[in-house]
RNA sequence: CGGUGAGUGGCGCAGCUUGGUAGCGCACUUGGUUUGGGUCCAAGGGGUCGUAGGUUCGAAUCCUAUCUCACCGACCA
């Protein structure tokens, strides 16, 4: 490719609305342009990357055993509805109508879709197992779309569905998936981690996300620094070693006045917040009798909403009551709860619960106990994991210790059981004859998403440095000054055939620009490599060849260049 | 959904307080100059100021409504 006969659409100045460098490079590199909020048009430059993606994804999936189909965008609502999540799926489901006005919503996943299409094709379990994907479009109506093309309302997804008989059927379609997933992420050149994940609205039991490390991600990740271990911190296990020692103090209740936050109780008392602990006040399920029950974690740490929701004592979602109802269910304000004559059931944190000698509200206001102790002051509780997991925490696999990181969640695969195959009735004959539902999994990568995640892992203040496997261009051939000499224009054109020749992906700057220029704009776009070809060395019939990762800079004999770039 | 801020040539911004029909940088075009790290000079093309309404002799500027966009938040007592 010539860049005079190329879309090269580089920009020196960032469009003010841009904020994580991903983003950024993206506009800047001439990548994509933003046509609306959370929808971008992909300009030749992106498209290249973006296709250099999808291609080690389609490969990968391809050698896993799944076969590729195509599902519409456009779904008909009643397989939605037949599914229950017309009504489940909430907002970010975008619901249009046709011109017969009936109802239709925009993909934001196929599960509907491809269970009914296994449900008509298939009939017996001769066919299976069977898993199914494609590389497509999805909409997600975002609440706040942001980051540019990380959280876009429309994006390109890879989702696959597997469907089986037995779950251990399943379970070792869903390990294969484990596998190919990590030969991608490899394949592509990023750092990931596959983490112990909650399958939150999708559904299910088993389930991975794979997430790139980076410092701008939106997830928490807690992983041992001695194993394999890695989980979301939404579901990472919080391990307390500690044992609740003696009482050594009397209750005693103190005037604390207007300091209602744990900060303000500690600075006041000049104690520690993790000897006090914190009582949050949440809407009860059916299962017990009171509309409220009360959550404890220990003063420092923070309560972890999906463990809390899980429990079943907790409405799900987790939802927090309010300042009236506070009042009315304790005869305190927020700011003064505590666990000693609560009259709500309680859940204690297991950390919370190994603390003597704390502070806590007294359920009166502008008063708190010091010296409380569980066994001696509280009546009957119960102990849970709900809290989050802090860095240092013992890691639950039973070795080391929780290192806490950001990642960014370019892939989740699940198993997803019979959710949608029970619900739609997908079902085939057995051995026996016998009509039996399907067990599936699904597995979905965020396409579109790992082009962003692997700028924020690869970049420096020059522009985006590529891994190879998914760069634009392999190469690029920068002559200097081109117009003015015959020698370089000779060169530099007999190169870019060579290469061309050679199969290999050469962009020639043939730009009648300055050396800086195109300097400038090369390694903003990120090529691995640079071929400089100039009047300097082609006395001794010499080019340079520049690395854009470590800026290592070789000169080699012209003859010798197509095979180097070969090797690399 | 709540809070904050912003909409002025392709991009980044100024002008708005103290109304008098628009300016700068980048980019673009032409000519010259320069040439191994975003040269310099000159001449040009392009916007009616998000939209609608109002006040006024006159509105980018004041008022009202509306749309769009961005950032923060939507959980810690």
């Amino acid at each position: 490719m010539r860049t005079s006969q190329y879309l090269l659409a580089t920009q020196k100045e960032v469009p003010s609305d841009a904020e994580v460098i991903s983003h950024q490079l993206m506009l800047r590199a001439g990548m994509v342009r933003k046509v609306a909020a959370g929808m971008y048009n992909w300009l030749p430059t992106g498209l290249r990357v973006l296709n250099k993606v999808a291609h080690i994804v389609r490969d990968e999936m391809n050698k896993a055993g799944a076969i590729e189909i195509n599902m519409p965008v456009v779904q008909p609502a009643d397989l939605w509805q037949e599914s229950g999540r017309w009504e489940e799926y909430g907002p970010e489901l975008l619901r249009i109508k046709d011109r017969h006005d009936r109802d239709f919503v925009l993909g934001p996943t196929h599960e509907e879709v491809v269970t009914a299409l296994v449900s008509n094709e298939v009939n017996s379990y001769k066919q299976l197992p069977l898993n199914l994907y494609q590389i497509q479009t999805k909409f997600r109506d975002e609440v706040r779309p942001r980051f540019g093309i990380m959280r876009g309302r429309e994006f390109i997804m890879k989702d696959a569905y597997s469907f089986h008989l037995s779950n251990e059927c399943l379970d070792s379609t869903y390990q294969l998936m484990h596998k190919a997933y990590c030969n991608i992420f490899e394949r592509i050149g990023l750092e990931y981690r596959p983490v112990i994940a909650d399958s939150g609205s999708i559904g299910g039991a088993v389930s991975h996300e794979f997430h790139v490390l980076a410092e701008s991600g939106e997830d928490d990740i807690a992983f041992s620094n001695q194993s394999d271990y890695a989980a979301n911190v939404e579901l990472a296990e919080a391990i307390t070693l500690e044992t609740s020692p003696e009482a050594t103090q009397d209750l005693q209740s103190v005037d604390t006045g207007s300091a209602s936050t744990i900060q303000e109780v500690c600075e006041l008392l000049s104690i520690e917040p993790a000897k006090t602990v914190k009582t949050l006040l949440v809407k009860a399920s059916d299962e017990v009798a009171t509309d409220l029950v009360a959550l404890i974690v220990r003063g420092d740490h923070s309560l972890n909403d999906i463990k809390a929701s899980k429990h079943a004592w907790v409405a799900s979602p987790l939802e927090f009551a309010n300042a009236d109802e506070v009042v009315t269910a304790t005869g305190a304000s927020i700011g003064c709860l505590g666990p000693v004559q609560a009259r709500v059931p309680l859940i204690v944190d297991a950390s919370a619960a190994a603390c003597a000698d704390f502070v806590c509200g007294a359920n009166q206001n502008n008063t708190h106990y010091t010296g409380a102790n569980w066994q001696r002051d509280v009546g009957e509780f119960e102990i849970a994991d709900i809290r989050e997991v802090v860095a240092g925490d013992p890691s639950p696999c039973g070795k080391g210790n929780l290192e806490i990181r950001k990642g960014i969640e370019v892939g989740h695969i699940f198993q997803l059981g019979d959710k949608y195959s029970k619900a739609m009735n997908c079902g085939v004959l057995t051995e026996t004859g016998k009509h039996e539902v399907l067990q599936m999994g699904c597995y979905g990568i965020g396409v579109t998403r790992i082009v962003a995640a692997a700028i924020e892992q690869n970049h420096d203040k020059f522009g985006i440095i590529w891994p190879d496997a998914i760069a634009p261009f392999k190469v690029v051939i920068i002559p200097m000054n081109m117009h003015k000499s015959h020698r370089v224009k000779e060169v530099a054109e007999s190169l870019y055939s060579a290469l061309s020749d050679a199969n290999i992906e050469v962009l020639f700057d043939d730009r009648k620009e300055r050396p800086g220029v195109m300097f400038a704009d090369m390694e903003l776009i990120g090529v691995p490599y640079s071929i400089v070809v100039g009047e300097r060395n082609l006395d001794n019939q010499q080019v340079e060849i520049k690395n854009r990762r470590s800026n290592e800079k070789t000169v080699i004999a012209i003859d010798e260049v197509v095979d180097t770039i070969k090797s690399y």
